[in-house]
DNA sequence: GTGGTTAGATACATTCATGTACCTAACGAG
DNA sequence: CTCGTTAGGTACATGAATGTATCTAACCAC
């Protein structure tokens, strides 16, 4: 290297490609091949600019997430009908968060046995946005009569979540919409659907 | 140790002694921290008698999976109607395969970056028998009139495997009868009920 | 400018696991 | 009983990664 120019980055902007640096480096390899020393090359920095920062790699880890998941926000969309809404959050909780839950569940393996921290804990403090904005959803739905509410145990109304996620987990990538399609009119609907509206073809 | 007596073991003997080490070291540790050194500690053995029999950890990882599914098989029930066929094969995955799955799935991502199988491979290989079963006993039920046969697409075949992998994958434990039942009573049967039977309370 | 701060680079000690080499003593077949 | 096989033990070379120490030079505030 050894530019002429030296560029030397500090603070905030340092911060931020070490984290997004740290970020590529779950989707590349997981957690398991996750090294200070890999993400501080690809930072183009050095280790101990990062022990500066964070303790161990598991907090730098656990830190690019977090980092990942604010730039990314869910949006939550107003279609007209629940089915729109529902396959929107759906799409893009596939392209962005069920990445993360992946690279989350899947390779962090080694980063639960280190810490003892139980899966579910963790899951819970970095994806508790997401049922809120589902239940938005799903409440609009019911207000609509699109859906029953009384048919809405708490097991269904987390499904699609659920279905979604064991999908990302299966195959490891986005999901198709046409995946997604059958999860909402094949399974969700059906099961939500209102009486006064069963025998309707769609 | 250096008992009086050596009892020094051979052949299979030695190797299930092995295999059983492996196995508990995976349940202990998930693979991130699965080592020769431990296994062989734990099989009173010494490192070098694996490397006789395994060429690498994750050979012997693989190896310890298969011996422990063959100690356990799955077997198919007939308690005369489907849903009890289904839940009783679904507490068997419960108890012993999906354990299985988990520890597959979940630890063994450090496996994947190291050999570069793609996970749907391995699984498929692995737990290629548990489909087949759920096949006989839906197939059953179509031939009885319990489930309407044309409801049963590919997804919602595998539908309850799917929510039992699921569950299992975010809570690393068996999973409650209740659940079970929820999953089949809840969410498959209403998909699959035949239309002559959708007024019916049970 | 000047001085405090901190990035970037290099080097080091440490730890841990891998895979191999080698020796010995127990076991099993004949 | 004898001999070939192989388990059990120890030691070693290697490699990868961790976390720390130390130096220098760039940046920022004043």
């Amino acid at each position: 290297m050894k530019n002429h120019t030296v560029e030397r980055r500090r603070g905030k902007a340092l911060e931020d490609a070490v984290l997004d640096a740290a970020w590529s480096e779950l989707l590349g390899g997981g957690y398991a091949s996750f090294t200070m020393e890999a993400v501080a090359a690809r930072a183009h920095t050095s280790r101990p600019v990062l022990y500066r920062r964070w303790q161990n790699r598991a907090d730098l880890a656990i830190a690019a997430i977090r980092h990942i998941m604010l730039k990314h926000p869910v949006n939550i969309t107003n279609t007209g009908n629940m089915r729109g809404d529902l396959i929107a959050l759906l799409q893009q909780l596939s392209k962005d968060r069920a990445l993360i839950a992946v690279f989350f569940s899947l390779q962090m393996s080694e980063y639960f046995s280190e810490t003892n921290t139980s899966m579910a804990d963790l899951r819970k403090s970095l994806l508790q946005g997401d049922h809120s904005q589902f239940d938005v959803v799903l409440a609009r739905g019911a207000d609509r009569g699109e859906i029953d509410r009384s048919k809405l145990t708490p097991r269904i109304a987390s499904l699609l979540v659920d279905l979604l996620r064991h999908e990302v987990l299966m195959t490891l990538k986005p999901v198709p919409n046409a995946v997604i399609a059958e999860f909402v009119d094949d399974i969700f609907l059906p099961l939500v659907r209102p009486k006064s509206a069963r025998g309707e073809k769609k």
